[in-house]
DNA sequence: CCGCTATTTTATAATAATTCTAATTTAGGC
DNA sequence: GCCTAAATTAGAATTATTATAAAATAGCGG
């Protein structure tokens, strides 16, 4: 728990061209050293900084989730049509879904096959496949 | 254009337990008598409901619209984390969504095959698998 | 180190989508 | 037609997000 574990996180932002600020820090620890399945909000990424103790505003928040989505190191992906949601999965993955709670859970693309997708019209191409599988009671 | 068009639209209302109303016509009429692949938003269903001359409130087209999602006339679906859109086509089917534009198109399911879905945790089922295929340029 | 400047953060206001509230209107059985 | 429950509505409230503009700071050159 001293510096090293800035480490990592450090390089990601510089790759990113993002300064190494104490607030990007904090968030970038939060989001990728604790596993690498998180599907968060800005308010639950906020919520869980204060809890830290480390004092960054629900703004920066905002921006930086935005700023880490450009530059790769998060993906948001659409569940709710209220409120945004940010995977700290970057790989070819897919999710389940728990229409009772809206616990997100990954599937790794590797155990899900899509045959006979339909091609791009004309002029254009597939940029990604997000397949989310929605399960309930019972 | 006299009596006959709304026939169709009373009968799904009547089986959804919802009174026809002069606004409920007036919107499922707009909805499902111009083809069955209609993708809407309150916005953009009240803004056609205006020109059509009908007057409808905003609220009651917000109503509405989750009235006849819960009655099995619409199916929500979830492609902007911002906004609420409505599928007419309540058949098993999947998604082109246009990263450029944000238009949907729609995809039978028998054009798709999934193979290998990974089954859903211990006393829980696959209620529905959606599938939002992503296009852009080049 | 020191100071300068562009970048970043932040409080706050503004906007967008949606839901709530409570008063008014209406549908449809009697 | 009358009555009542259901539906509609304007407007206020709420929620999520973005914009603004002032204060703080990262990091470079001296
Ligand atoms: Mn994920
Ligand atoms: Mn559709
Ligand atoms: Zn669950
Ligand atoms: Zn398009």
């Amino acid at each position: 728990m001293n510096e090293r574990p800035y480490a990592q996180a450090i390089n990601r932002l510089r790759e990113a061209d993002l300064r190494p600020t104490r607030q990007r820090l904090a968030l970038a620890k939060l989001l990728f050293e604790q596993g690498c399945d998180r599907h968060v909000t800005a308010e639950t990424l906020h919520e869980e900084a204060q809890k830290c103790g480390a004092r960054v505003s629900l703004a920066t928040v905002y921006n930086t989730l935005h700023q880490f989505t450009d530059a790769g190191l998060l993906r948001e992906i659409m569940v709710d049509s209220g409120k945004a949601y940010f995977d700290t999965n970057i790989a070819d993955h897919h999710h389940f879904l728990c229409e009772r709670s809206g616990q997100l859970t990954d599937i790794p693309a590797h155990l899900v096959t899509v045959a006979d997708l339909p091609s791009a019209p004309d002029g254009r191409r597939i940029s990604r496949v997000d397949i989310v599988i929605r399960i309930c009671d019972q």
